[in-house]
DNA sequence: GTGCATGCAAACGCTTTGCAACATG
DNA sequence: CATGTTGCAAAGCGTTTGCATGCAC
């Protein structure tokens, strides 16, 4: 993988987010590296996150507006299961999950595509009344 | 229900939500509510999603930052399936999803909760890598 | 007159971007 | 010297809130 950027921070932010129990929003995480003495930039942090996303180190998810962050295996394929009520995650593995998830989770069409191409999806349940 | 608030435009609000396709932001609601004459203020949009949301009438999803709204079935106890690909969005009774979503989507600790008190959950699957 | 919904505009929180300064090779 | 990262500050964006207005009862 070639270093495309936020080379020297970006490590730190690495770290950081490893430390970190569960998922931690980026001001967040800035404040914990600031308490440490590093002179980091917030968007220095949110870089460098964005580029750990894309990569696959870091895993995000949107809550209440803002974005969380974690730090995940990567090259493993994997899962997250997130308890929404008490934010426990878990990373399993690919084949449990999907076995479960995937055909439910996708309309006819993209499922098709999906046992194909083996894209990143999201699936979400969402409880009413 | 008693009425709690925006009794006049929530009405125009519902109404526009309904006749859309899929879920829509809140501010293009507004737009559409706009272009049909009307003098709703984008406050009042919000606010009135709260309120169908609050009340089921609506359901929710964030997305890329920003929260989208849908018209739902109100007082029937369903779930919503979404296609992480292509949007598409399914309503589906609650008992079959329950079955494969809530037992692998729950921590053990609030699986039993879940079980008993059958609050809002949500079952949320990232893929990496 | 009282209460509450409404529209507008300002404020808010999170995130991104412009830019000048600097470190690296 | 060329390249690319950094911090800061300002801008951007969706959303929420304060407040004066106005309608309904």
């Amino acid at each position: 993988v070639v270093a495309k950027r936020n080379t020297w921070q970006r490590e730190a932010v690495r770290e950081a987010l490893g430390r970190s129990e569960g998922f931690v929003s980026a001001q967040s995480l800035h404040g914990q590296l600031r308490e440490t003495g590093s002179p980091i930039g917030l968007a220095t942090v949110y870089r460098a996150l964005a580029d750990l996303a894309t990569d696959g180190a870091a895993d995000s998810l949107q809550q209440e507006g803002e974005s969380l962050y974690r730090a995940c295996t990567p090259g493993t394929h994997h899962h997250h299961l997130i308890c929404r009520t008490c934010g426990t995650t878990v990373e399993i593995e690919a084949d449990a999950v999907e076995t479960w998830a995937a055909p439910p989770g996708l309309c006819a069409r993209c499922a098709l595509g999906f046992r194909r191409r083996r894209g990143p999806q999201l699936t979400r349940v969402g409880r009413v009344a």
